[in-house]
DNA sequence: TTGCTCATGTAAGAAGTTACATGATTCA
DNA sequence: TGAATCATGTAACTTCTTACATGAGCAA
């Protein structure tokens, strides 16, 4: 059997909620449902024809808007038990999983920079985290007014993701803000004598 | 001037206490202090030969062990600044940040797996974040010992890289076992009655 | 004598990004 | 008339991973 990259996956994981166009994928892997997961659409095209060469996805075709035709696409049988042999699979302990942050890279090197500055870099983030947060907010409020957070409910694994940005993403900010302090000290540390 | 590329400013991140070999580098960015970014051997060596080629770093030659000379890198007075000026700019919103979270994805499409064996998933992830926690918890108090908690000490920028992964890693895990639970409820849906 | 640590590099290929290309319909 | 949305694809390039290659010194 074919060997299905992570993007691969992470396509199916998309379709299992049922058919999708190669458009609607790009959308959802552009600024995804719980910022878990990018592609671009020249990764995601490709990967499609991959997958249905595979025979995990097929497709309809009917006339589209533009010069091609438009592709719906879903989950074939095998598809189906592919990605749930793989959803219950131990995260791959061996490998990358290459955690890459930004900020936090910067923030071990923090003694190269100038205090005041990084203090303004830390506000800067906790503003874009508090954003993110009252987007998050307003979504699982939604969710759980159509009944989203009962384990049951076909929606459940999405209202899941929000509940994990939920609690991580306070902690994030808390640290921020923390990290703002500490870089105040620094710029003025006579202040409290 | 050259563009230097993220793994660029990783590097002179990793130079910027003081100077080390390829191989120390290796070392730092194969399980790195703080989980926060990750390289391999094959990217590094390059990736030092451009900044170099750039007059970012420099190094000095001594005979080594094996057939080639052992180098010693530094930052120049170039590289500083380039640091520094990175360090305080706000982290690209225009672009990619690509979070990739597999067991985030993978709970996304959890409706198409077993609930038992998504709940040994979560499970067994929880088991790997708790090991990481009490890692992270033992160098922090370590670094502590040495007061690296004060923003003034030069290893402070590590130390805080620790204190956010000792405030979320926590948020992780409790969410691993909220998941865990609402898996048990799915398998048995009749416990209660 | 086998395996580990130190130490630096290259080659081939997979994965991901940026930019280009086409074209109908709808909205301001 | 110009921009946005829907819709699918390709080309060129950068980045990252896996695997190979060399060789001294040391410990079990």
């Amino acid at each position: 059997m074919a060997t299905v990259s992570a993007l691969g996956y992470a396509l199916l994981c998309a379709l299992h909620r049922g058919p999708l166009t190669g458009y609607d994928l790009v959308q959802r892997m552009a600024k995804p449902i719980g910022y878990y997961w990018t592609a671009r659409q020249s990764q995601i095209y490709p990967e499609l024809a991959r997958l249905s060469a595979a025979g995990l996805i097929e497709h309809e075709a009917e006339d589209g808007p533009g010069p091609r035709q438009r592709k719906t696409h879903r989950l074939t049988a095998a598809g189906r038990e592919t990605l749930a042999a793989w959803l219950v699979e131990p995260p791959a302990p061996r490998a990358p999983r290459a955690p890459r942050d930004e900020a936090v890279l910067k923030t071990y090197a923090l003694a190269a920079a100038d205090p005041d500055r990084m203090r303004e870099f830390y506000l800067a983030e906790a503003e874009a985290y508090q954003r993110r947060l009252d987007d998050f907010r307003a979504q699982h409020t939604e969710m759980r007014s159509r009944h989203a957070d009962d384990p049951g409910h076909p929606q459940f694994g999405a209202y899941a993701t929000l509940e994990l940005a939920l609690v991580s993403t306070p902690a994030r900010i808390q640290w921020c803000r923390w990290m703002a302090e500490r870089m105040a000290e620094l710029g003025r540390p006579h202040r409290d004598q």
